[in-house]
DNA sequence: ACAAAAGTGTTTGGAATACACCCATGC
DNA sequence: GCATGGGTGTATTCCAAACACTTTTGT
């Protein structure tokens, strides 16, 4: 038989998946594949893949983000470990999820060699997903709107610059609620994370807003998970 | 070779490890065991084993919880997943590190087949652990102070029924401050979490304080990850 | 001048903090 | 009756929510 690498016990298959989220000024998006092949054949899901025996499931799913976008440099945490018996038809498998955010014209989606398609979907729009990925996308959606109570995240949805409409829109997108544009916007400066620059936008056919940006990047996400915000 | 199970493509193994906390009125206390074996022998570690293939991750570090504390009921949760690549002396191991919270008195430490020893330490009298399991220490604190914070957790480290001091005194242990007894017990009923029993200790040299209970009993994790409080 | 969105400040209510006195029990 | 810890209430501070007017720019 071809299969050549042998162990005592079974082992189950290891797999990174990347939930990315990004935002179209509008609503959330998130980033989703077509599958080329079974199981699930044409059904959407989110983009991952095998763990290779030399990287963590963190470079794991960054390696299959840079290949599903084509970019190498996103806030990402783990969500979640999935590992029902039944979840994969292949065979046993678990999953290392992943959120990650993103700039979305930052992003073209590129569908790999497992793919068909490849693109953004608006999150009122998801289709009925692969595997169990439609409650990883609840949680996932649950997980960001826990970090966006705090005013700490979802920064990196939004370009280096941004203007404090879009973050507000933004938050209010995501978080389902109105706020108050007064109120979100000292609430945010007195969070010391954004600083005022000194661009405005052009073109705009009213008072240019400021741009203002993160004054700490988060695009690495920090290594020590006891660092997250 | 006597290896029997083989894949197309290397796997890691993946392994579930618990780091249980519990409070024996004064101090955080985890619980450790000795390995008996190679490698890291006669170093303390996580309690922890390898996934068996017809049950989850979860179900894996019950699994392993039960065999080492006699207990089958716990509070728990994901903490992290750790799989850096030289991790595991033996060869490629991923593993899900959840934490757990317990009664001390509730659990007889028993070690398993694999242990030459099992017992509680205060959180200040851990020795240098095997692995990365002091890493994992460290972010299981870090965690459950998190979780602390917001007044609505650790309650799973005192009995069923416990005093308004008792609870005092875990929180001022783990978050490491000073609180206002007063303010303390009316923030904690004001979180609608808690409710007055109509029992008394007894046998107390001094007014005898009454029992709380929570109202909801969280013993067995919710099943859905997005329902944790 | 007007439309459209940006920018900013003050008032107000509620929650957190600081703080002090009475109560029950065993000795 | 006193020592020990338990139980509770109030004044104050501070943060957050509610709220409205002025400014800039393009047409």
């Amino acid at each position: 038989m071809p299969d050549s690498y042998c162990y005592e016990y079974p082992r189950p298959a290891v797999t990174s998946d990347c939930v990315i989220m990004g935002f179209d000024g509008d609503e959330l998006n998130v980033l989703l594949i077509e599958r080329k092949h079974e199981p699930f054949m044409g059904k959407w899901a989110f983009p991952g893949g095998f763990l290779d025996m030399n990287e963590t499931v963190e470079e794991c799913a960054r390696r299959e983000l840079k290949e599903e976008t084509g970019i190498d440099n996103l806030f990402m945490e783990q969500l979640h470990v999935y590992s029902s018996v039944g979840r994969d038809p292949r065979g046993r498998t678990v999953t290392v999820a992943f959120l990650a955010l993103a700039t979305m014209n930052d992003i073209i989606p590129v569908a790999g060699d497992d793919a068909s398609g490849a693109r953004w979907f608006r999150i009122n729009d998801v289709p009925l997903l692969a595997f169990d990925h439609d409650e990883m996308l609840k949680l996932a959606v649950n997980r960001l709107r826990e970090r966006m109570q705090n005013f700490r995240a979802g920064f990196e949805m939004l370009g280096k610059r941004f203007t404090m409409s879009q973050l507000h829109t933004l938050y209010e997108s995501v978080l389902g609620e109105k706020l108050d544009r007064r109120n979100f916007s000292s609430r945010m400066m007195r969070s010391g994370l954004l600083v005022k620059t000194d661009e405005k936008a052009r073109d705009v056919p009213y008072r240019a807003p400021v741009f203002y940006k993160l004054l700490i990047d988060f695009t690495n996400s920090p290594p020590n998970p006891s660092l997250i915000l």
